[in-house]
DNA sequence: CTGAAAGCGCTAACAT
DNA sequence: ATGTTAGCGCTTTCAG
């Protein structure tokens, strides 16, 4: 492989003007730098990732923490991440790691491998980022909001969706509900449970236990949910589903019984997912903007990056309301 | 950020020392490498990678050029691969890149970045995999079997996957067909087209034009498919697609229009993605061992990183047929 | 504007 | 078994 030195040795000039070259330093000769580029590009020289992160002690490359790859959002998020990081010349480190405390994001930052982190992981508790950001390393946290977490938040309202949900509900005279949750100690579940709690405790709605179920963030999870609904009583007016999955498994079950939707009940999910619009769910549902999530985190931990040291903001985007026909009404 | 210097001088004893107790050279007297180790997690002490790459000319990783992020297969793939690099202590660099020369990948091998390098862009014609092997980079080729590369390849047989396809169909009365594909520039669509070309010319079964139908990987490429066989006549018996996702699309399509499947028609998909088993699809697809291929791939790789020079190998897997209501028989 | 010299943190020869 | 020395390829003073 070429090196600088031959780049040099080729242009007739000493190495060190190579490197100027390299980084668009102004003080330096057109005549020259004309010799030095066709130098380059003789050889197909590319400079040496290693030499240049040691001495400047800077990777240029982000860490991405996952631990959710097979979760149907993340791809969308991943592409997303990537793109942006490609557009500000990043380079991209992917660990999938599902230990809250991201040991691969720590020697990852220790060793040098990148300069920052976004953090994707949706297991709550993790410290991780909080460990990182007290290193002084730049984090960003997308899609979850964890409470006493010092660092850069980008994610979308689940605790706002959660209420609007159940708003949406209760205002089509929907107010006998069953609920079919994530994982209690995964983020976006509980937050949105929590929103969907808090309204319908302004408008003095109970829902039973037995009709408020909490499993894990899958199509299995919908399935096994509708048999216990199936036995424990008359159908609710509505179900509301913490993720698209869960709906859809959901939605299965109820069908192979003879359930109708919307007729019989309401089903309606959290995701906004693309295959919720496909005809054989129709599902209703609340879109998350996972492109301008991703979109803004990494502008945020770019500048992060960059040295700004600002105080730590928390970036809340808005889900929108996509009524389909699991809920039509009139 | 502490350096083996630092460790040393905790330790009492020469850097080398350090980086031999590192590196588990034998040659440490027991009692010195105890002071060592105890001084090392003393600092909470990390090896540069840079450093280490640089003065060993390895990276310890590999890159992964991916243009198809979105595609419902790669997170499986893309979960598997990076676990399996983990097992292994191998860093993992994605590119997105939708460049067939991959150009991202040439200048991560060239910089350093990477050791070698997993292609699993689907888009055919790429030189990316040819030109980093003639520089002598480790590189193999997942999920697909491009002609005259070479270098290592781990692929489904899609050839033969088309074919027995065919022979399913065929073999259950089936002879007028419709097929709906993916991508030309693409390599399992075409390889599948061409097996199952293969066995209707064996069997002198006709396939007319109108009911051949090409476009991209995707839900709308089936529903547009569906009108246009709805519109060109009778229904075929069964229509084969080359991917779950154009059937999931043409399903929905045909029923729109009150088609019964399997009833009025049969179909069947490709890829074997776990959806397909879902009750809204309930799918007869092939099921292509994404797992396998990313074990088998990688570990492949990791071989010819370690200095495995032996002739390149391809290696094909089978798929395995799952029949389901979309063909149901008797 | 350009070259000479130093050094980032590590490993590999070589010396003891 | 351990220490000393050198150098990977680059950027960054410092001279000129």
């Amino acid at each position: 492989m070429a090196t600088s030195r031959d780049v040099a040795r080729i242009a007739g000039v000493s190495q060190p003007t190579v490197s100027r070259v390299l980084n668009g330093n102004p003080r330096v000769a057109e005549e020259i730098r004309q010799r030095v580029v066709q130098a380059m590009d003789e050889l197909g020289y590319i400079p040496n990732t290693s030499a240049k992160a040691m001495r400047t002690a800077r990777s240029g490359a982000v860490g991405i923490v996952a631990s959710e790859i097979l979760n149907p959002y993340f791809p969308r998020l991943l592409d997303t991440l990537t793109r942006e990081a490609r557009a500000r010349d990043l380079g991209v480190v992917l660990w999938n790691d599902a230990d809250p405390a991201a040991p691969m994001a720590e020697a990852g930052v220790k060793g040098g491998v990148v300069d920052g982190v976004v953090f994707t992981a949706v297991l709550a508790g993790g410290q991780g980022p909080t460990l990182l950001a007290e290193h002084g390393v730049p984090v960003v946290v997308v899609n979850r909001a964890e409470a006493n977490c010092p660092v850069d938040h980008v994610t979308s309202d689940h605790e706002a969706t959660g209420y609007a949900s159940a708003a949406y509900l209760l205002d089509h005279g929907r107010s006998d509900l069953a609920v079919v949750a994530g994982p209690r100690d995964s983020l976006a579940s509980p937050a949105r449970e929590h929103g969907l709690r808090r309204c319908l405790d302004e408008r003095g709605v109970q829902v039973g236990e037995e009709r408020w179920l909490v499993g894990t963030t899958s199509y299995e999870h919908g399935l096994a949910a509708s048999e216990r609904l199936l036995r424990s009583g008359p159908m609710p007016g509505a179900v509301y589903c913490t993720a698209d999955v869960i709906a859809f498994g959901l939605m299965s079950g109820l069908r192979r019984n003879g359930v109708r939707i919307p007729e019989d009940v309401w089903v309606m999910g959290n995701d906004g997912l693309p295959m919720a619009a496909w005809d054989a769910f129709d599902l209703t549902t609340q879109r998350q903007p996972v492109e301008e999530m991703a979109q803004r985190g990494l502008e945020l931990l770019a500048q992060r990056m960059a040295g700004d040291a600002g105080a730590t903001r928390r970036v809340l985007l808005p889900t929108a309301l996509e009524v389909r026909g699991s809920t039509a009404h009139a």
